[in-house]
Order: structure tokens, then sequence, then C-alpha cells
DNA sequence: GTTAGCACTCGTAATGAGTGAGTGCTAATA
DNA sequence: TATTAGCACTCACTCATTACGAGTGCTAAC
């Protein structure tokens, strides 16, 4: 691979990323300047073709770069992007002016990143999965009904309104609960789990039936349920790609399943920004998309994932680039407010 | 409008319903048994033209029914289904299975019907316009921190992690809260807005200036977040009308578009089940649509509202047949646990 | 009032010629 | 030996033409 091939699988990648039509080598002899004449580049062209960076729709189409083709420039061409002004203030501006709640951030960011790039981008913060039991709390509502709830160390709440079992007072209840509180405290949260309780219930020698509902509430606040905020399916779909109705059907389809937009985010990554180009993917239904993801890490720790989920054909140092920007400002901002 | 006008618009409508294609005259006396030859229905359907029940694509095809059609036939001609046994015992598991928490049953709902009637649909809980405030209380989390609740008297909870200011307690910020109680105490939950606050704030003769986070805090976990689930886009448009890329992306907007679905939900009704076709929506993205939306109601208040949406050529009695059920059968049950 | 018969309409699918962008090869050139 | 000009060839795409058929609307007979 000679440096002028580079050039020329570099302007490929650019052409079609901007024009969505296969490119001949006149247009690139006409607008990148690379001092040969159309005939050398379609010499260098057939090449890349043999080599597999480039493919042919037909024989008598232009080239279009193949998923190796946009590997290499992934990995060795191309640069991320510099965010222009209004990206950059319009990002900036995002990120301080949540002063609260990094959930509402993840949402917006999803939102702007896919208004930015025409993507589809979804946005998700992490499932914390050591999560510490701290406390059990009744508070009072009425006569009838109580609200239970269940703090852990990290400060995180989940409350179910339950009914006082008859006979039973709140007080009772909250003596209960601070047995369990002893019990249970400082202990990794899935340790609630039925064995335990059920093993616990032996413990105190106390028949709990009636507070059975009380722990199914409890086990279902307990559940991690993250949410995955999404946006940008409509700006995705007017690409030229997707001017079908099968593709529609099948960004819709993946829209409407979350579980494998979980799944997108949650697999493992062995960088912060990592690209998964259209059949690299392990999921057939992601064959003809590409998917930029990053990590948001604050103190060693990831607290979040964002995956911009395009075609292919898809502005990787741009896409790169603002996700970089916002790995760094994002990461930074939390890390004082902690 | 004589009675064989009435069986032949009834013919054209569920015909189309179930095909999709223009009817023509021999197909209805071919498959609905009017006991009259084509022709005859030829000049009824000519009239049901002349009169707008009726409209004709192009000269030569068969007649598909008119807005106006659709309406007669869901006023006058159409009885809601009755479920088959597999729907019934679905729905009934669906409301029965989630003991506790209605906001699942709503989301649920959504999904269940979009799948049994490839349509796309959408549920939320209504706002309780009417929040009475019952008590702020503060829970210990670690030395700097502190869980701010706010609970009303229907049993909700919001909760906000806020920092202790430096020099202040725990125990100090209880006290301040208590006399936030007892000054909001019964109130509606809007009285706790940036006014109220401000004038209470001279009241105790404090400044409050260190804890106007915590009230941020607190506003912004009282405001009130309507959810709206959905669900069965994928479904619809697999729908033979939304085949082309114009509509598929009008179906994906309007998906993406919250706000829009909204004020469907949101948009006041004079009876408990409501039929809204095609360009009667108000909104003329909805035009070539129609929506169904139920009312559920407990002890006269609205606690949630669901619309299914498909194209004009919709199962009408179906939909309506399946709403209805739910209607009864959750109302039902949110009565015996309330 | 109803029906059989028939000419007429018009959308749709199939066919085929024409067009042009782009290639691949060859021979000339530096 | 690398580059370039020239040219035949390929093939998707467009557009007009044709054929087909479902369905109507009218008329005349029952």
């Amino acid at each position: 691979m000679n440096d002028r091939k580079k050039r020329i699988l570099w302007a490929v990648v650019q052409d079609y990323v901007s024009s969505a039509e296969p490119v001949g080598s006149r247009t690139i002899a006409k607008n990148y300047d690379l001092g040969v004449s159309s005939a050398t580049i379609r010499n260098e062209m057939q090449d890349l073709g043999d080599e597999g960076y480039l493919e042919q729709p037909h024989t008598s189409a232009g080239r279009i770069p193949s998923i190796k083709g946009y590997r290499f420039y992934v990995d060795c061409l191309m640069e991320p992007s510099r965010l222009t002004g209004e990206e950059e203030e319009r990002l900036t501006h995002m990120i301080a002016d949540q002063t609260t709640k990094v959930d509402e951030i993840f949402r917006n960011m999803a939102r702007v990143v896919s208004s930015l790039t025409q993507t589809l981008s979804v946005a998700a913060r992490q499932t914390r999965r050591s999560c510490t039991f701290n406390y059990i709390r009744f508070l009072p509502l009425d006569g009838q009904r109580a609200i239970l709830l269940v703090v852990t160390q990290e400060g995180r709440v989940s409350n179910t309104v339950v009914n006082i079992p008859p006979g039973s007072s709140i007080d009772e209840l909250q003596l209960l609960a601070d047995r369990l509180n002893h019990f249970l405290h400082g202990k990794d949260i899935s340790a609630a789990d039925e064995q335990t309780i059920l093993a616990f219930q032996k413990d105190v020698e106390r028949d709990l039936t009636p507070f059975s509902r009380i722990f199914v509430s409890l086990r279902r606040s307990l559940a991690p349920k993250q949410k995955v905020y999404s946006g940008g399916a409509a700006g995705l779909i007017r690409q030229p790609e997707f001017q079908n109705v099968e593709k529609m059907q099948d960004i819709l389809n993946l829209l409407e399943e979350r579980d494998l937009l979980h799944s997108i985010l949650d697999t493992a990554m062995d960088r912060p920004i990592a690209v998964r180009i259209g059949s690299e993917n392990p999921d057939k239904s992601l064959a003809d998309l590409s998917i930029v993801k990053a990590q948001f890490q604050v103190g060693g720790e990831v607290i979040g994932t964002m995956a911009v989920i395009g075609p292919t054909r898809m502005e990787y140092g741009r896409v790169i680039g603002l996700l970089y920007f916002m790995q760094k400002h994002l990461e930074h901002m939390l890390k004082n407010k902690e």
C-alpha cells in the first residue's frame, strides 16, 4: 500500500461519504489534487479493488469503499475532526446547563449528537453493578398504607407504597426493617434476593408471610432498570441508503427492540472510543450500519455509554471528534461535581 | 340511506379493511349475500359515491370508503367485536400479572394491543393535576450528603441527593423542613413554587440562600413528567398503505415527536371511547391515520389514557372491542386494589 | 326495479430503444 | 518502466410504447 494508493483510498471514502454515489476515477482526478491523470487513478483503483479495499456495485460503475477499506480509513487515514464553534457551543452549553440530573444529560446527548450528524444515537448510564445496601425505612402515609424506601450507600432510593398488614403497625414494620438492615448493611444489593430473605426469615424465627408482598415490592424496586435514551431515527432514515421500505423497517425494528440497543451499549470495549463497521458487528441486523461507541468514565469507573449508529458511509472523523469532545468535557464536569 | 345501501357500505368497509384493495361491485355480489346482481350493486355504489360515502381512486377502479363513509360505519353499522379466547386470556393475564406498578401495566397495554392489531399504540397515566403535599423528609446518607424526599398524600415520592451546606447538619435541615412542612401541608403541590418559597423565606426570617440548591432540586423533582409508552410502529409500517418512504418517515416523525403523542393523549374526550378518523384529527400530520382513544377512570377520576393509531382502514370493531374489554377489567382491578 | 351485455377508462406490468457514466484495455509517450 | 490518451464495451437507468385486465357506466331487455 503505497502513499498514492492511500491518498486515493482516502479520496474515495471522503467523496463517497459526502455524495453517497459510487466514485469514478475522473471525479477523483478532478477534485483531489493528486497530480496524475484519471487513467493512472483507474489503474490504482483496480489494484485497490483486487486487494479488497474497494468494491464495484456493477461493472460500469464507480467504486465504493469495502468494510476493509473503511477499516483502513478509520485506523490509518482519518483524523478526528475539530468541532466548529457552533457545535462546541451547543455541546458545552448542554453539558453545563443541567447542573443536577446526569440522566438528563445523557438524554440530551443522544438528541444533540443525532441532530448534528443525522444518525441514530443512543445513550445510557451504566447499571451500577456494585450497589451497596444502606438501609430500609418505612415512612407514614395514611392509616392503611406506608411508603417503603430502600436506600443504597450511593444515594439511590427506590420506593413503593405497601399496605400495612392488618394487625401490624408502621413501628412494627420498622422494627423488622431494622433487623433486616442490620443483616444486610454494607452488603451488595444483590444479597437481598429471595434465598437470603428466606434464610433471614428463619433466623428471626418469625413468620414473615404477611410481609411477603413487601419483599416482592422490595425486590422489584431493586431490579436494575437501565434506561436507554435514543434519538434521531428520523434523521437516519433520511439518508439515501435507507430510501427503501425494507431498510426503513429494519431501522424501526432496531428502534423498538430495546434489547438490541441494550446489548449494543453493554458489550465490552477495549478502548474509550471504538468503531464497528458494517458486518464487523456481531448482530446481523446491523450488517449495513456502523457504530461508534464511547464510554464515559469517572475515577476509573464506567458511568455511561453512548453509541452513534449510522450508515457505513458515515462521517467517522466528525462523529469521533464529537464523542471525544463530549467525553473530555462530561468527565471533567462530573469529576468536579463529585 | 336505505337498508340495502347500508349493507353495501358495510360490505365495502369490511372488504377494504381486510384486503386494502379498492372493492368492486362484482366482489361484493360474490362474497356478500345481498341477493342482487353486481349491476344493481354498481348502481347503489354510484349513489353512495354521489352522497360522499365512497370514493374512487380513479375511474376504472373499485370503491374505497371516504372519511364520511367510515364515520357512518363506526357510528351506525359496526358492533364492537367480542374477543377471541386467546386475546381475552392474554389481556387478563397481563392485567392480573402485574400486581404492583400501574405504570408497567400501561406500558404492557401499549405493547400487547399494538401486537394484536398491527397498530401503533400509545398509553400514559394521567398527570395528576391535583397532587397534595404531605411532607418533606431528609434521610442520612453520609457526612456531606443527605437524601431529600418529598412525599405526597397520594404516596408518590421524589428523591434527590443534596449536599449538606457547610456548617449545617441534617437535623438542622430537617428542622427547617418541618417548618416548611407545616407551611405546605395539605396544599396542592403546585404551591411549592419559587414565589411561595420566597415568601416563606421572608416568613422564617432566615437567609435560605445556602438551601437554594435544595429548592431547585425540590422543584425539579416535583415537575410532572408524564411518560408515554408506545409500541408497534414496526407493525404499523408493515401495513400496505405505508409501503412508501414518505409515509414511513411520517410515522417515524410521529414516534419521535413525543409532544404530538402527548397532545393526542391529552385532548379532552366526550365519551370513554372516542374515534377520530383521518382528517377529523386536528393535526394534519395525522390526516391519513385514525385514532381510537380510551380513557380509564377510577372513582370518577381519569387515571390514564390509551390511544390506538392505525390506518384509516382499521379494524374499528376489533380495536374498540379490545379497548372496551381493557377498560372494564383494568378499572375493576384498580378499584379493588385501592 | 333489476339485470345482462358491452364499450370505455385507466392503472400497471412488460418490453425495448436510447443515454451516459465509468471501466478496462491497448498503444503511444516521457 | 511508469504514465497517459484513446476507444470500445458494459450496464444501470430513463422514457415511451404496448398489452392487459379489473372495473365502471350506460343501454336495452326482462
